[in-house]
DNA sequence: TATTGTTATACTCTATAACTATA
DNA sequence: TATAGTTATAGAGTATAACAATA
C-alpha cells in the first residue's frame, strides 16, 4: 500500500495519522501546562463557553465520558475560580455550570495557547496545504462521526484527552 | 484561522489531527483486539521483526520508554511463544530477542489487520488523495523527528500506544 | 421508580527505586 | 563502578457500584 525503505505499516496514513496526531497532542499538553490546564480542562471550558448552563450530566454526555469522573475536573476548576455550580430552580437536581469572568479570560489565554500552537504544527506547510490537509482530515473524521471540539480521549481521559 | 460555525481551536488543523488520530488508535486498538494484541505489542513484534537480536535496553532506547516496563510486555509475548530470550555468549547480562516462527506468524496477521484497517480509515479518500495525505502527515512528522514505526505513546504506554 | 450529583471501593497501571548478576 | 534485567513498593488514575436528594 506504500512504498519505500520500512514495512506497510509503519508508513501508512492510518499510522502516520495516530503518530503524528499522538505528538499534536503531546506537544499541545505541554504549552498548555504553564497555565495549569491539561488539555481536558481546555475541552471543557471552551464548551461551556459555547454552552452556558449546561448540566453536568449533560455535559457528560457530549464528552461521551462518565458524569462520576466529571466531579474531581469540575471541582479543580471551580475551586480556581474558573466557574461557577449554580442551583437550577425548576430540578433542584441539577446544577447549571457557568464560566466566571476568571474563566472566560482563561478560554482566551488558551485561545492564544492553541492558535500558537496550531502554528506551530503547520509550521512546513503553506496556506494551500493547510486547507489542504483540513479537508482530508474533516472526511475522514466526518466518516466516523467525529463531533468538532469532541476529542475521542474524553472516554477514557487521563492526562490526554482534549 | 479558520471559519465556519464552531470556534477557531476545535477546526483547527492541529486540533483535528489529535481528534482523527486518536480515532485512529481506537480503531487500531479495537480491530487488533481479536488476535489478543494490543498496538503497543503488535509495534514492539514489528521491530522484532526488522531488528532481531535487539536486547530489551536497545528495544526500550528505540521505544523511548523505561526498560522496567518492558519486562512484563515481552514476559507475556513469551508466555505465548511467539519470542523467546536467548543467552548472549559474549556478554552475559543481555539477553537477545527473537521471533518464534509463531511469532512471525502473528506478524503476519498482525499486518492483515493494519491493511484492512488502514483501507477504512482512507475509505473516503483516493489514491491521489492519500498520497497527498501521507505526504503532508510526513512533513509534520519529520518537523518533528518522528521515527517511522515509533508511536510517540510507547513514552507512557497504557492500553494505547503503537 | 428514575435521575442528578457525589462518594467509596476495588482494581489497574505506572514510576521509582532497589536488587542480582554480570561487566 | 557501571550496566542489563528484574522485582518491589508506593502512588496515581479508573471503573463500578453504591448513596442521598430530588423528580
Amino acid at each position: 500500500m506504500n512504498s519505500g525503505r520500512h514495512n506497510a505499516i509503519s508508513t501508512s496514513v492510518a499510522f502516520l495519522l495516530a503518530q503524528v496526531g499522538a505528538c499534536a497532542s503531546d506537544e499541545f499538553a505541554k504549552v498548555l501546562a504553564p497555565l495549569k490546564f491539561t488539555p481536558g480542562d481546555a475541552g471543557i471550558i471552551r464548551l461551556l463557553k459555547s454552552s452556558p448552563g449546561i448540566s453536568q450530566q449533560e455535559l457528560a454526555r457530549k464528552l461521551e465520558m462518565h458524569a462520576s469522573r466529571l466531579v474531581a475536573v469540575i471541582d479543580a476548576l471551580e475551586s480556581r475560580g474558573l466557574l461557577a455550580r449554580q442551583a437550577n430552580a425548576t430540578d433542584r437536581r441539577t446544577h447549571s455550570l457557568e464560566l466566571t469572568d476568571a474563566g472566560s479570560e482563561a478560554l482566551r489565554q488558551i485561545g492564544q495557547v492553541a492558535r500558537r500552537h496550531n502554528e506551530a504544527v503547520c509550521a512546513s506547510l503553506d496556506d494551500n496545504e493547510r486547507n489542504q490537509l483540513a479537508e482530508l482530515l474533516g472526511r475522514i473524521a466526518g466518516q466516523y462521526g467525529l463531533r468538532p471540539g469532541v476529542h475521542p480521549g474524553y472516554k477514557n481521559l487521563g492526562r490526554n484527552g482534549g
